[in-house]
DNA sequence: TCTTAAATTTGATCATAATCACATCATTAA
DNA sequence: TTAATGATGTGATTATGATCAAATTTAAGA
């Protein structure tokens, strides 16, 4: 029976993250048996910025949505986070006790825990995963150095074009018109993430959609029909 | 004379990096070795985006910009860094073999230089280098999840208050009046950090002046008279 | 399938910062 | 000190996206 679960975790969880990927096997179920585990619903909070941070999280199913809130209360999004990636890490290192950013499930979502103690023990065994760690902690640097240059840029068009490329990067797969994507984002979400209304959201797609740049399927499906087109904007 | 040199160096550049203050002076000593140095007036470039990547930067003394352009050719700044601060570390463990952004001296600037292969090798031979690289790397992603945050703002006041609280932190020192500072950013520069047109920051500070929550001196100088209230456009 | 609430789109108006043009100021070097 | 040059400030105009107010579409549940 246990052997059974820790199979079914090592499947499902630790080995699947980046950051262990060097670890021996039974390295992984040592971790393994360290983490516990906790099911959220679409639209759960995990955590909020401000609380006390004692945890890294890594996903096992799912998506999750990291934001702050700017002064008038709108969230930016940050960072849409799935299966594999980790977060809350952070706060193991530095002295600060508190996260500062918001973290929400956006589909209903399976979470591996690790307490901020037994994260460290782990870094102490194996050195190796610090490296990795800092190459995914500069994957994110730069992601979101990006995403600060998108932010800066006035023109909208660019910021929604990035936007569209990023998704098709996460979530984009060929199909015979061109490259579809089944966005885990509302619209709402899209304008917390690019930092432009909704309304000028549904705009500025429906205007690509006129230009035959992309179409639109629903509100949660999206076909990129010219990524060169799209490509130009950025 | 070897020893003098050494010990001017020690002074000067490893020893201020905090990622390598961790380690015993024989180590400082042996990194000191391995640094070369390079020197760069106001203006000068120390590299451009999309150059091979094989160097770390140490900054001995002066201030560096780093940056990326936007799609219309205007700079957009990610970070100012001083004394003590490294960057191009982040090079050092992607597959990616080319700088993402671009560096350029705002001041005259001296820099330490290591090359990708000595600085893999330090970090090997002192794995707690990782630890204090981690630190900072979470460091600088929060700063830059703050700058994200701002330039995601629409209120422009907002993201004026944000520089000139983020300036402070770095360059205030209190004086009778308030806290003073001596900002090594043209209004140029401040207008590619937070995305605001150039003019516009002339206006804002000249209102904030005008309601007595600084006072501007010359072109460099600003002196936070109030900063509570400054605060509370945050 | 139908119902219904939520999400999205569309239209009209408005506010505001970008832009352009130029005046003024500050700083550096002679 | 005075040029001379680059940096900064100011005014007027304009463009554009935010906002408000519906209308419409979508999607989830009965």
């Amino acid at each position: 029976m246990v052997d059974k679960c820790n199979k079914c975790r090592t499947e499902l969880c630790a080995s699947k993250v980046p950051i262990f990927t060097n670890l021996s096997t039974e390295e992984l179920i040592k971790i393994i048996k360290m983490t516990g585990d906790k099911s959220f619903s679409k639209g759960d909070s995990v955590f909020f910025e401000g609380m006390k941070a004692n945890t890294l999280y890594i996903i096992n199913k799912g998506k999750i949505k990291i934001f702050k809130y700017t002064k008038d209360g709108k969230e930016q999004i940050l960072n849409i986070l799935s299966e594999g990636d980790f977060f809350g890490e952070l706060n193991l290192l530095k002295k600060s006790k508190e996260y500062h950013f918001n973290a929400e499930a956006i589909q209903s979502t399976k979470l591996c825990t690790l307490t901020k103690s037994k994260m460290k023990n782990i870094i102490l065994d194996n050195p190796k995963i610090s490296l990795k760690m800092m190459e995914v902690l500069g994957e994110r640097l730069e992601k979101l150095e990006t995403l600060a240059q998108n932010l800066a840029t006035n023109d909208i068009e660019v910021r929604v074009a990035y936007l569209l490329l990023e998704l098709k990067d996460e979530y984009g797969y060929q199909v015979k018109q061109g490259i579809e994507m089944k966005i885990p984002l509302t619209r709402e979400e899209m304008s917390n993430y690019t930092g432009v209304a909704r309304e000028t959201i549904s705009r500025k797609l429906a205007a690509f959609a006129e230009q035959g740049i992309i179409k639109l399927v629903g509100n949660s499906k999206i076909i990129i029909l010219d990524e060169e087109q799209l490509k130009e904007y950025i």
